[in-house]
DNA sequence: CTGAAAGCGCTAACAT
DNA sequence: ATGTTAGCGCTTTCAG
């Protein structure tokens, strides 16, 4: 290997560090493909002595293999089938031995494709969403491709924020759960500049994009009425401050459901609160001072929250109030009295949005794909007969 | 704007795909910066009729301001100084009307700079890790920094998949959560190639790098004495099949505590389970067979599972069987009987890694940074006074 | 079979 | 006060 150009690709010397910023000269001991370095100059702790391994880049290979740039790129690649068998492995062998990692920016820039997307959750510690994420991550794993997951909290600035800066890093799709901006707004942000989309969990009638829909109607009808054949007639109903979508779709599911069985819809048992443990306990109170038998949760967490609200105000599940969650998230099985609640295969549809917006990406000329999601009723005990 | 050169722009009138593949040729229309395009030739349906907005560069930018590059460059970089306000100000005028946003990979490549930092912990579904990356991700914030979490499941191979995905993609720094490969195949992988990381959850005393430290021993000595003071003297301990050093820790604070009880450590009631509240759940009944009258979990999830399955075989808690906690996790208070725990400041923790990182980050010759956490224990009502 | 050259979008040193 | 040039690491024509 030829030292001198080994030591001038060093940066001439000086020692810069990330931010390229000079830290100070060198002294250089090269052994193998390693280089062992002395920092002189500027005032410099021991803990500045330092090993610093350079980054090997094609450059390196190529001359180590005594091949072009272009050769060594090719066989990498697997587009050397011109190439004879003899040389494609020595290649492979300088590759391993230097332990060549590819620039990921460099390739990025050429191929257009930073198999990558972005992914905006509102929260992710509610377990809904960590385990829709666990989907997602494990078919990206397949697809080779890595989520950027960043939760937004339900605050429209942050998630604006987070979507700029999806598109500034060039990420290849976007994934948005639960989202605070309504869908126009999305569209005009991500449309213009081509990168593909899927929403999650908010129906979207303008855009041809692709959507994973649940059938929310139906799990507030599925809630609904079994309360209804438990022998409930006062039913309240807990939804999030800023409903969503499918919120209003589980909400219209109850309210139809009654009205089929003659029981006229009271706006004043419709309960909002923070979509949060918390938020549930927070509107127990409430919930008891409005004599209702019931409660249909939209989502599991607050329904949790909520369990505990009312046992702590000496209200007991379900002798006293009967309560159906929504999600049906891993928690469910662990409180007391274990949650009756509305079933979402939330892992799978994380594969399933992960599959979808894969696939548009191979092949974006495809036309927009729906996915129809049903959900099903899960009995425990949180809901007494009347 | 110069149209023939918009045209020549758009890949000489052949419409690419992502992968840059031929998808046909154009006939393109020009609205200001929008341009209509239409697909022509290949078997073509309707949905390739599509709306391409070719992506804004630094170079356009400069087209419409009259400016060269160079000046585009360094005045939207702040580093502008030097030309008049009214050239500036012209500057981010086009910018804004254009919509740039600046090409990352591009910037990356001279910067040696991603602002990002890969993230790995164990499971993304356990609150414990969620809140900690909530921390996380909010100081990155601040830092404009972005982080990739994934999550590995224990699973060596993956995490090492992970990390060779984080080093390809030229990551800053890296966080690793409760790892499964141990301390030194970590260095051996980072080291080398300069990058900065920063073991959580997992004392190292190899290392030169950062850490936080976490006061286990003190956590189990808390948990365990608590319970002695309480008057049981047959204390189960639940802890995951593949013990980590924290958890290690904790039982080591467990043991001296009992022996400085004159309480004879009995190996017998050390429960090794799935890190899960399945793992809690499927030990109960080895802990009823032991006879112990109270479990000390090393973690939470554990021991809402534990309570779980105690309640499912008609044991009562805490009037059978007292159970105390490790980590204090949201759910806590959520559970019956609320969960007795130690309490660690998880969000919190989650910040002090960020900030750690980032601050190696910006100044790479600081000494090793060390933060040194303690916990207390929380009371609620798993624990019975016998 | 192989390599030279162009260029991706951007920044920084160095002119003018 | 502004522009020219070189180059980051890589891939892809295209000409031997």
């Amino acid at each position: 290997m030829d030292f001198s150009k080994r030591f001038q690709s060093l940066n001439k010397g000086i020692y810069l560090n990330k931010n390229n910023k000079k830290h100070g000269y060198l002294l250089t001991f090269c052994y193998d493909d390693m280089v062992k370095v002395l920092l002189i100059g500027i005032s410099c702790d021991e803990s500045l002595v330092t090993t610093v391994g350079k980054r090997v880049t094609i450059k390196d290979v190529a001359e180590a293999a005594e091949l072009s740039i272009t050769a060594v790129s090719q066989i990498l690649n697997g587009k050397g089938e011109r190439f004879p068998k003899a040389t494609r492995d020595r290649v492979m062998a300088v590759r391993d031995k230097l332990g060549y990692v590819p620039n990921f920016n460099a390739r990025s820039m050429i191929n257009h494709s930073m198999k990558t997307v972005g992914i905006i959750v509102p929260n992710l510690v509610n377990p809904f969403f960590s385990t829709f994420l666990r989907g997602i991550q494990s078919a990206m794993y397949e697809s080779e491709c890595v989520p950027i997951i960043l939760s937004a909290d339900h605050n429209e600035t942050l998630e604006r924020y987070y979507l700029k800066t999806f598109i500034e890093r060039g990420v290849d799709g976007v994934i948005i759960a639960g989202s605070a901006i309504e869908n126009k707004g999305i569209k005009d942000l991500l449309q213009p500049i081509h990168i593909s989309y899927l929403l999650f969990d908010q129906a979207d009638p303008i855009s041809g994009g692709d959507q994973i829909i649940v059938n929310d109607e139906h799990g507030g009808e599925l809630a609904t009425s079994h309360l209804i054949h438990a022998g409930h007639r006062k039913i309240a109903v807990v939804i999030p401050e800023q409903p969503s979508q499918n919120v209003k779709l589980r909400l219209a599911g109850y309210r139809h459901t009654l009205e089929q069985n003659q029981i006229s819809f009271d706006p004043k048992l419709i309960f909002p609160t923070g979509l949060s443990k918390m938020g549930g306990r927070q509107i127990a109170a409430d919930i008891i001072k409005s004599k209702a038998t019931a409660v249909f949760s939209t989502n599991d967490e607050m329904a949790i929250g909520l369990i505990r609200g009312l046992q702590e105000a000496d209200v007991r599940v379900p002798e006293d109030v009967s309560v159906v969650g929504y999600d049906d998230i891993d928690l469910d099985d662990y409180v007391t009295p274990r949650l009756t609640t509305i079933h979402q295969p939330i892992y799978d549809m994380g594969v399933w949005a992960c599959q979808m917006i894969m696939s548009r990406l191979s092949t974006p000329e495809l036309s927009p794909q729906l996915k129809m999601v049903d959900v099903s009723l899960k009995e425990r005990n949180s809901v007494k007969r009347l």
